[in-house]
DNA sequence: AAATACTTGTTCTTTATTTGTTCTCTTGGT
DNA sequence: ACCAAGAGAACAAATAAAGAACAAGTATTT
């Protein structure tokens, strides 16, 4: 196999790590968003540098996405070890979770994360911290859409705002608490409300 | 080999050490900040030593990072195991650390540790709730025996107790400063107080 | 089925950014 | 004066990105 430069390295990290989440193999385009590229051109040469090192299968101008070979899958990372979580954007209460431009990966310890597939979100606001999660801290969230009462949840409203609260579900209300006695709870028609994941860890930096 | 200068030393140990935690070898750039300097003119120069000691694989104008040889990683057979960062213990207010019988080691990201060496340290106890830190939280904990006033540290008191708290050093006295408003500062004489290390970075599970 | 529009993979050219390298100038310690 | 070390400027090659253009594939409409 030829060298990769770490461009290629990342592109090949982010199809092994994601290759459970697409149902089809990406196209280039789907690639791309991901990436945060805008040119599928440029990604294009990237990954004719993994087919000649025999990690993507090549594509004879049919339109079938991005397939990892054999070889490639059997690479993933030694021992046991955290592949890397998606880091994906920003939960203020109130507002649509706001995107990073680019999708960053996060290998973070299994101690704080599910095997199910999961998620990192950076907290913009106070509203949990009485439960210890501050400011400018990441939490992971486990991707799924129903929880128990109790637990804490990423829930999109009214299919426009996002947060993060601790959820507890009746047939006709469901109530999205904060762990803020400044703020109080939220009532919803439970149609109101989706959820997203599951908060299953939490870590914070005291750097800077 | 020809002699090492105690800075070249430095350098061989933080590319030793970087090996293990990532993919790719780093930059020039990445090993500048790593090491606190700001200037990649002034680190090639050591690199260039290192080279000609044949430690580092020269590189040829391609980008392609710092890389060691073999002969290098023979060097240091033990990090070839000690992946990650060691997990050692417990601390309590109160009570020395209590050691973990058999040191084990979590892979952590690096935004939650810095480049120097760090440990982690469970939290038994409520002495740092309000700052977010619980009971059953880990913490990350960079080694060392200075501490700005204002950071959180591990300080040993009197040789025994161990505990995490605030720390402001005066000319005469030493203050540790919990955050519960049910507990009080701690006065002690400067010499009666010994750092162990500073905090840089905390997370918590919440899978029961 | 044929005609049409839209996707997708591919290639190329141009521009921008990153990286390794070399130099010069300073600083601080011995 | 000597040495290790650092800052910073400058440069070329390597790498990456954007965007245009095109053809073969796929989907939609007629």
């Amino acid at each position: 196999m030829r060298d990769l430069t770490r461009k290629q390295q990342n592109i090949l990290e982010f199809l092994l790590t994601h290759q459970n989440n697409f149902t089809y193999p990406p196209t280039l385009d789907e690639v791309c968003s991901a990436l945060g590229l805008s040119s599928r051109g440029s990604l294009h040469k990237h990954i004719k540098a993994l087919i000649e090192a025999g990690l993507v299968e090549p594509s004879e101008r049919k339109q079938k996405g991005v397939r990892l070979t054999e070889k490639a899958r059997q690479l993933v990372p030694s021992v046991g070890e955290t592949v890397g979580t998606p880091f994906v954007g920003y939960i203020a209460a109130g507002k649509p979770i706001e995107a990073v431009t680019q999708v960053s990966y996060i290998a973070i310890p299994e101690q704080i994360k599910t095997d199910k597939s999961c998620y990192i979100l950076q907290i913009k606001g106070d509203s949990m911290i009485e439960e210890g999660i501050f400011d400018g801290d990441w939490v992971i969230i486990e991707q799924r859409s129903v929880a128990r009462n109790g637990e804490i949840v990423v829930a999109l409203i009214d299919k426009a705002e996002a947060t993060l609260k601790f959820i507890e579900q009746y047939p006709h209300e469901t109530l999205l608490i904060p762990a803020n006695s400044n703020m109080s709870a939220m009532k919803f028609k439970p149609e109101q409300v989706e959820i997203q994941g599951v908060l299953v860890g939490q870590m914070r930096s005291y750097i800077k």
